[in-house]
RNA sequence: CGGGGUGUGGCUCAGCUUGGUAGAGCGCUGCGUUCGGGUCGCAGAGGUCGGAGGUUCAAAUCCUCUCACCCCGACCA
């Protein structure tokens, strides 16, 4: 057990913040109000998630391109409900130069503006359609209250934007992106999402329609992880964005904005790390193994690490990312530690009695704990030691996914009463919980005022309860079917 | 913006009430020792006490002003 991680049964928000400190993923800017400093072991988590992304999106047929940072304050003004959402929390460059500028640049909350003003460049004709672009960049909203990794005022992500024919295909593309982040949340993060529409409350400012991935964090809070939208012609019609159809008519473009950012960082943190520090799926993990030898005399110094060097050899050929730690005058205990807080998945310990065996001692990041209070570990042969932690890995990844699947299910109610609600979301409790609402936002506003607990989402056909008709859990009004709420995050 | 709090080596903080040459733990450097779950010892480096002004023989400490940051509430991926 840790002493520097604060339990999360003592405080959850400083066991998050301790995490991340002791895992070096990232620290408080401090000098910049509200920003953050992602450093080396951070950042790496998130090239991965970037990395299986990017993939994704690509095998799609989206192509990345990049526009300005600064976008004009009359873009922003341009769509009405946009301007509204946003105005709360932009960050205005005024000055250049040494001179007042003639017109205000925002700094970029979002992209749709300024997108929308070069795909009207861009598209004359159907045969320009659809268009599909993402951009991976940082974006500024000015936040009161932040949080690292999961509200920043400046972070980074990646926004998707898109331009179709028909409203159909813009459907079928917010729809396919969303799976795009239900999938790598699934497969990469080991984070299971409930897919879902967004209120009219929590809509996206300028869309049509939001829809979002939510996980569960360990406290039963939600975390928005990934949102898609429907902008329907919203920003074709404010940016002029037109096309010319196969019958020679002149329409607006249906278009979409989808997007995911280093919150996922958090969200990561929140789902699989413990009272011991970090802990990482290994598909995601910048270094899967940790090699730590042990040794007294020099002889054994040298055998160990010539071992030690062999086994990290045929573990790359494998395509695993692997560290000898050789550092001097650091016990092998304090290394142990070390790995672990930084979420390495899987350490491995090699001694002078491995050596006589031919094996070498397995520590799972999260292991069982024998009568001595002792993790278990396993004793691998070094014969074949690729194929055996490979396979270690791939159970290690199902475990998370599994563990954290089985902690949502149980933290999930189906509730019909207004008390039974209520006491879900008595003092900092918070879990998922399905109940019928009047889809009414001045219900949802009520709900959130008495409970702080918010409507996350109208799940997707399969994500939630089958649809049933039912009383709204607040004002008893007709509902069509269960949403869901909970505190978020 | 309303309420509360804090600024002192890299980090966490003590010292302030009752002015008198700036401290501890951790971290860092060097040497030795140890090494199968956070070794231990010795030596050492490092601070205009957030800033400005004032009171005083003397200010981290008292007074005035100012700046910054943090925590709690209203907006948010």
């Amino acid at each position: 057990m840790s002493s520097r991680i604060t339990p999360r049964s003592k405080d959850y928000a400083q066991w998050y913040q301790d995490v991340i400190a002791e895992a070096e993923l990232a620290e408080v800017a401090g000098v910049v109000k509200g920003c953050m400093v992602i450093r080396p072991h951070g950042f790496a988590i998130w090239e991965a998630i970037q990395q299986d992304l990017d993939r994704r999106f690509k095998a799609t047929g989206h192509q990345n391109a990049y526009f300005p940072l600064l976008i004009p304050m009359s873009f922003i003004e341009k769509e009405a409900e946009h301007v509204e959402g946003f105005a709360p929390e932009l960050a205005v460059v005024t000055h250049a130069g040494g001179k007042e500028l003639e017109e205000s640049y925002v700094i970029r909350p979002t992209s749709e503006t300024i997108i929308g003003h070069f795909f009207a460049k861009w598209i004359d004709s159907w045969r320009d359609l659809p268009l599909l672009i993402n951009q991976w960049c940082n974006v500024v909203r000015w936040e009161l209250r932040t949080r690292l990794f999961l509200r920043t005022s400046e972070f980074l992500w990646q926004e998707g934007h898109t331009a179709h024919a028909t409203h159909a295909e813009a459907l079928e593309e917010q729809r396919r992106m969303l799976d795009i982040y239900r999938d790598s949340c699934h497969e990469l993060m080991a984070m299971p999402v409930i897919r879902g529409t967004k209120s009219a409350n929590e809509r996206f400012a300028g869309a049509v329609d939001t829809q979002t991935i939510e996980a569960m964090m360990q406290d039963g809070k939600a975390l928005q992880s990934g949102t898609s939208h429907d902008l329907g012609q919203n920003f074709g019609k404010a940016f002029n964005v037109m096309f010319q159809n196969k019958d020679g008519e002149r329409e607006y473009v249906w278009q979409t904005s989808w997007g995911a950012s280093t919150r996922l960082v958090g969200a990561v943190i929140m789902s699989h790390s413990d009272d011991d520090g970090l802990v990482l799926p290994p598909r995601l993990a910048p270094i899967h193994v940790a090699i730590v030898p042990i040794y007294r005399k020099d002889d054994e110094r040298s055998a160990v690490l010539e071992a030690a060097g062999k086994v990290a050899e045929e573990l790359r050929a494998d395509g695993l990312s692997v560290r000898v730690d050789d550092r001097e005058g650091m016990n092998p205990g304090a290394k142990y530690y070390d790995w672990e807080r930084k979420g390495v998945p899987l350490r491995l310990e090699l001694g002078p009695r491995d050596l006589e065996s031919q094996s070498v001692m397995s520590k799972l990041r999260i292991a069982e704990v024998n009568e001595k209070g002792r993790p278990v570990k396993e004793a691998l042969p070094l014969e074949g030691i690729g194929a055996r932690v490979g396979q270690i890995l791939d159970g290690f990844q199902q475990f998370l996914f599994d563990r954290a699947l089985a902690r949502q299910v149980e933290n999930t109610r189906t509730l019909d009463t207004w008390d039974d609600f209520t006491a879900c979301f008595e003092d900092g409790d918070s879990g998922f919980v399905w109940a019928h609402w009047d889809g009414t936002t001045e219900t949802e506003l009520a709900i959130k005022e008495a409970t702080k607990a918010t409507l996350r989402c109208v799940a997707l056909p399969g994500d939630g309860p089958d649809p049933e008709p039912g009383a709204c859990i607040k004002t008893g009004k007709p509902s069509a079917q269960r949403v869901l709420f909970a505190k978020a995050y």
